[in-house]
DNA sequence: GAGATTTATGTGGTCAGACCAATTGTTAAA
DNA sequence: TTTAACAATTGGTCTGACCACATAAATCTC
């Protein structure tokens, strides 16, 4: 009836002005990953909303993976590198009964183009991967075929990709188990195919343990 | 109904626990966008937790674009691509080039395997699906260089690839504009190339167009 | 009876307060 | 000095209250 007084923003919900306010205290106050935010209490009280306000941007931060919070400790920053997107979005687009031919060629697709990128980043590169492959292979941290695959996906450079590879390696392999063993000659022709750009031969191996 | 039996992981915050639940929710009963999921009251009723809770939760995924809420109404599933990927890697990652370069990087090999791919499905394949195409672009439904190419990828059959790559574009074209004018002669080359496998051709288009 | 108006109900939006649990710093005791 | 008990701070969760908005039902008006 009667037109009433249109606030600010009324469209504007709390919790998202929280973020944007969020969002300009990392700037100005140049805060980096590992730095504390202020407690839920004090922002609400400095930006006079409720606690459950600050709270809800908080949690939406924090399942997006750009905040931590540590109970009895306090909120602080984390890498924005090391962003759950990618999960979150995967977790909706991979739902309802995704082909699973279309997963699997996908994450050939990554794996594929991750090793190829690999072998354009040059001998020194690779060999020095490698070390800390075998060290790993050596103390036992790397004993599955795939995990040997995920190092050298995240070794390749591209974060987005192997976040990708992650989602899609993850919801393609539910209930399914290693069948590969790891050896260290494996290791070692992988290299060897990856020095010499012999692609196929990696496409073959990686073919045989994603059964 | 049945009380949710509180979880066995007590670390699991509650809201997570509800973002898990509403997933499931979501792949049981075949919700897809537009449809409404149970109200907060309902679901802190159903799930045994209090509402505050499902309201991070949701508040969360509506970050994320992923659901969306009327006051008033309730709270609706979006389409995947209403995403707010790219506001958000915006505001808290696009700091370094790099991710942006992850961006674009994956997104062409998305789009060359898909090309691939579909060189791979035969002639009649490609001939049918250029019929199809022809007839959009006289009829102006196919306009810019950039729908072209969204067909094609579609077309080549890789659902899950076609969704990704959605994805990946609307962040890649943030503020941009399309620069390259779609011919019927351009339409011709690049069937001519689908056709021969000559993917050089493609991709050289493909990286003129993106700019 | 048809249309307009009011009411009731359901829903999200926000806040305040309470209580618990975990962590840390301070103080008191040994 | 070391250790134990305590207090303060902080996140985690729930409950209840109230408002704003939307829609369906009931009511009124013509």
């Amino acid at each position: 009836m009667t037109p009433y007084v249109e606030q600010s923003n009324p469209q504007l919900k709390v919790y998202i002005s929280v973020v944007h306010q969020l969002k300009d205290m990392i700037q100005r106050d140049r805060l980096t990953s590992g730095d504390r935010l202020p407690s839920e209490r004090e922002l609400s009280d400095r930006l006079g909303v409720g606690r459950s306000s600050v709270r809800e941007a908080f949690r939406a931060l924090e399942l997006l993976g750009l905040i931590e919070t540590r109970h009895g400790e306090g909120t602080f920053l984390r890498d924005f590198r090391d962003h759950r997107l990618v999960e979150l979005l995967g977790m909706f687009i991979l739902q309802n009964g995704q082909a699973e031919n279309d997963v699997v060629e996908m994450k050939d697709w990554v794996e594929s183009a991750s090793f190829n990128r690999l072998f354009l980043s040059g001998k020194d590169g690779i060999e020095h991967l490698f070390d800390t492959i075998h060290a790993g292979f050596n103390k036992g941290e790397i004993s599955t075929f795939t995990h040997f695959k995920s190092k050298l996906i995240k070794a390749s450079g591209n974060r987005l990709a192997y976040k990708v590879w992650l989602v899609l390696h993850d919801f393609d392999t539910e209930g399914k188990k290693e069948i590969l063993p790891l050896s260290e000659e494996l290791i070692y022709d992988v290299k060897n195919a990856l020095l010499t750009g012999n692609m196929e031969f990696i496409r073959a191996i990686c073919t045989a343990s994603d059964q």
